[in-house]
DNA sequence: CCAAACCTTGTAAGCGCTTACATTTATAGC
DNA sequence: GCTATAAATGTAAGCGCTTACAAGGTTTGG
């Protein structure tokens, strides 16, 4: 691989000039320019990127931090946040944390010590405390889907709590009064919101909800299928069944045909998130749509902006979840 | 933060000495190393990978390229190589190359820039001789999903034909005589590795299918509408329809329902892939599985065992697909 | 007890690039 | 045409680390 001594030798300029017309950041004459563009042709240069950092002290990768690498969630956060870097001429290293602690904690040192310019993180388990710390150290961040109380401006997040209060109040209003909740995990900020949410309609409307008629899932499919084994050996009636989110909504709905019972004749379904295959389930459900792509690419665009000072048009940081009706809620 | 310089000021040793604690790859005696060791923590030190990467002209980082960063089949790739690399404490860059070619070679370029000390690379739409070209360069990689001719032990490949093969057979075996058929895009390998499977089973029994019955697809939920479509609109009978994989599979059943079809009553469908929610659909979808987690995982270990030389356990570069029978298919 | 052989540690030359600063060259004003 | 200023280019010092090689120390065996 070509240097960029070699490219000065053939050019006839200094070191100082080539690189200079590699960063396109300073005045080169036309005529050198051209004799340097020419060499770089001719030996096929290409900059080496490690080198560039370490003189530069910028990376130009931005670390990823995701829960899972697989499943719809993730999928569609990584795919925008991918997209908006890469235009930009960043790279993205990731990394998983599966929702716990200590592996979220050493994703994170493992990320900063790559020397990212930045940092994306879905982090959950990891405290705020080791957020805040985080933040006092030189690798910026964005946090996404969480809110850290000091460093709200980094925060990318949803109103899960009104979108939760949404899920229970579209069925309140198609008549529905007896529910159960399949929740996600209790430790989990967002999980706890949406069920605030749920809370918010019902008592909006002086209803209640039996303890019995509330479990606490996982967010995966088979959290759902449990739940809903859960709800229905309560032996208590419910016409409608709020899913914390659409893969657990999905394993109910599964659990619910293998026990003969029909979405949404016998009970309606409601999912959050709109993950990508809500439209395919049968019935295709009628969830609460967190725009979980936009949401990635605003935290790319955030970071190009702090960090890089590449403006990518508004930046926002909170968003709102709104309704999407499909087929698996019934008008009582 | 701290360099490796203060470290060993206050160690009272050399770099080199400190540098050799770090990398735990020369004799230093228990004393000194105790004294580095000890240095390090009360400085907080952490190598800088970046400059670590310069000198010893090794990234520790591995490039991968997906077709897509969303969608159950690379989600669960992914999932299979970061953890295997992680592991090794390795890390994993990634870029999508969205199934074109200038795509994929501006990504593979990204990468190689970048100096990953290898890659790991779903290419569908780059060139054999592009890939030939690569494989003279520098930086190893291992192909996913694909052989090029010349380059076989770098490939790590399922046979899909013989999947194809399983699927119809399966099919005929329980009476089905009619069929239609839903390919992935022709110009992709696999899609018609797998329809020639397909036509093999066929012929075996000395079965034909009408052309029209053959709809060409996009390996995405809407190919399956469509397939389905357009296999109702050419009036003529069939019992099963195959699909080229999974997710056209679900868009099938799901275009099937709008149009008051049961499946499996009025016809069976099988799949490819075993997508992690295939078991999700209703009818729970039998197809063949596509073992990809594990053939990520392999091409890490591939990746660690050559360019590293970290034994992890067996090599192989094929794997066979096998048959998964659940709902969505029929005895005649 | 001394030389040969081995350990442990230190010295210093890069890895390929960026960038502050110095120097040279071109442009302009009078 | 000559100086004051600006533009273009060059010089050289790092960025933080690895690693040949050298040098000093310790064992070992005869």
């Amino acid at each position: 691989m070509a240097t960029i001594y070699e490219v000065s030798e053939l050019a006839g300029v200094s070191l100082a000039t080539v690189s200079r017309v590699v960063n396109k950041n300073a005045r080169v004459s036309d005529k050198t320019k051209e004799k340097v563009l020419n060499a770089m042709k001719e030996l096929g240069y290409k900059p080496n990127s490690i080198a560039q950092s370490l003189a530069s002290n910028r990376s130009n990768s931005i670390g990823l931090l995701v829960s899972e690498l697989h499943g719809p969630f993730f999928g569609a956060m990584m795919s925008g946040i991918e997209a908006e870097l890469r235009a930009a001429g960043k790279h993205t290293i990731i990394a998983s944390g599966h929702s716990d602690e200590k592996t979220e904690q050493d994703s994170i040192e493992f990320l900063v010590g790559r020397k990212c310019d930045a940092l994306i993180l879905h982090a959950e388990a990891v405290s705020d405390e080791f957020l805040l710390e985080l933040s006092k150290g030189t690798t910026p961040f964005v946090i996404i889907n969480r809110i850290v109380p000091g460093i709200e401006e980094h925060c990318i997040s949803l109103d899960n709590e009104h979108g939760g209060y949404l899920a229970t109040k579209y069925l309140i209003e198609r008549g529905h009064t007896q529910f159960a909740y399949v929740s996600g995990p209790n430790w989990k900020k967002d999980a706890r919101d949406r069920y605030a949410g749920h809370l918010r309609a019902l008592a909006e409307q002086g209803l209640t909800q039996h303890p019995k008629l509330l479990v606490e899932g996982n967010f995966q499919q088979s959290g759902g299928r449990y739940g809903l084994e859960q709800c229905l050996s309560a032996n208590l009636p419910f016409t409608a069944l709020v899913c914390g989110n659409d893969e657990m909504a999905s394993g109910a709905i599964t659990r619910a045909r293998e026990a003969d019972l029909s979405v949404p004749d016998d009970f309606s379904i409601i999912g959050f998130d709109n993950i990508i295959y809500a439209d395919y389930l049968f019935p295709k459900l009628t969830t609460i749509e967190y725009p979980v792509q936009k949401m990635g690419q605003m935290a790319a665009k955030l970071i190009l902006a702090n960090t890089y000072r590449i403006e990518t048009g508004e930046l926002t940081t909170e968003f709102t979840p709104r309704l999407i009706e499909r087929d698996s809620c019934v008008n009582l």
